[in-house]
DNA sequence: CATAAATAGTTGTCATACTAATTATTAATG
DNA sequence: CATTAATAATTAGTATGACAACTATTTATG
């Protein structure tokens, strides 16, 4: 009775993980020298340019120390920076440095051919499928957190 | 057209870490002391009794220096023992101490409870989607390393 | 306006994940 | 049989993830 709940979260962790391990190995190969958590991040900074680490954050659901370290890691690196905030002392605006961006450019490319592996003899409607199970279990199990 | 590789990777990760989020404050709130990386252990361990540490690293998918420490914990915990093997001095034989078993007999019941939550509003169809594109996609990136 | 509450970010701690390197032991081979 | 391979487990280093506690600043409120 119980093998059901530990099938299904020991299947998505396991599998979970081994997105992440195979996206990190090519990553590695390509010589990229970043991680699959840092690329996420650079990747929203070049769709929206400047952001707080606040909504950084919520962007690629990552708490607000896990964001604060990956950001720390990319500014050694020279691939973002932290600006002042205008009007609020509290925050910092993220953005791409030069490097940041043209990394991006340079990644773009190899990251297509990445995805395609994984989804080797499934449907589009698999997708869907996937998706859709995904999102629900994730509303399921929300953070509702009421105080 | 590189959407689709950022949704899967993304969802299947959040999801998961969520996942593990939600069975482990569960786990907090009913006094347990163990983390859920950890119960699997235990779980295994309950179902087979002796386990080399390689075995059971296998059965829970996770590698050896990680299930190193999760031994180290576990018997700093009083939960589980090493002993030597008999012919293979390499190797330890795992097992549960009497504590051990009594924390898994005491834990079983509300891990059932536990499960339900993130399939409501869920089939038993859509539970064989998902382990099947699960198992398939973690078949593809299957570890080949080819030597 | 003064104080309390909320917010943005950081720091610290522990656990897990992956990699690489190391030790001890056993198995394979010339 | 001596040397090399392979295997079991460990150790070390870096990154992420969850949580708690903290600082600085801003907003709400009385």
């Amino acid at each position: 009775m119980e093998e059901r709940y530990n099938a299904y979260s020991f299947l998505l962790d396991r599998t979970a993980r081994r997105v992440k391990q195979f996206a990190q190995r090519r990553f590695k190969e390509m010589g990229f020298n970043i991680t699959v958590d840092q690329w996420l991040v650079l990747k929203q900074l070049y769709e929206r340019e400047q952001l707080k680490q606040n909504e950084l954050a919520g962007l690629v659901f990552k708490d607000n120390p896990t964001l604060t370290r990956i950001i720390d890691l990319l500014c050694e690196k020279g691939l973002t920076e932290r600006n002042t905030h205008p009007d609020d002392r509290r925050c910092f605006m993220v953005s791409l440095t030069k490097r940041g961006r043209s990394k991006v450019r340079e990644m773009l490319p190899s990251i297509q051919e990445v995805r395609l592996k994984a989804w080797e003899g499934l449907s589009e409607r698999d997708f869907n499928q996937f998706r859709r199970i995904l999102n629900k279990i994730y509303e399921n199990l929300g953070d509702d957190m009421q105080p």
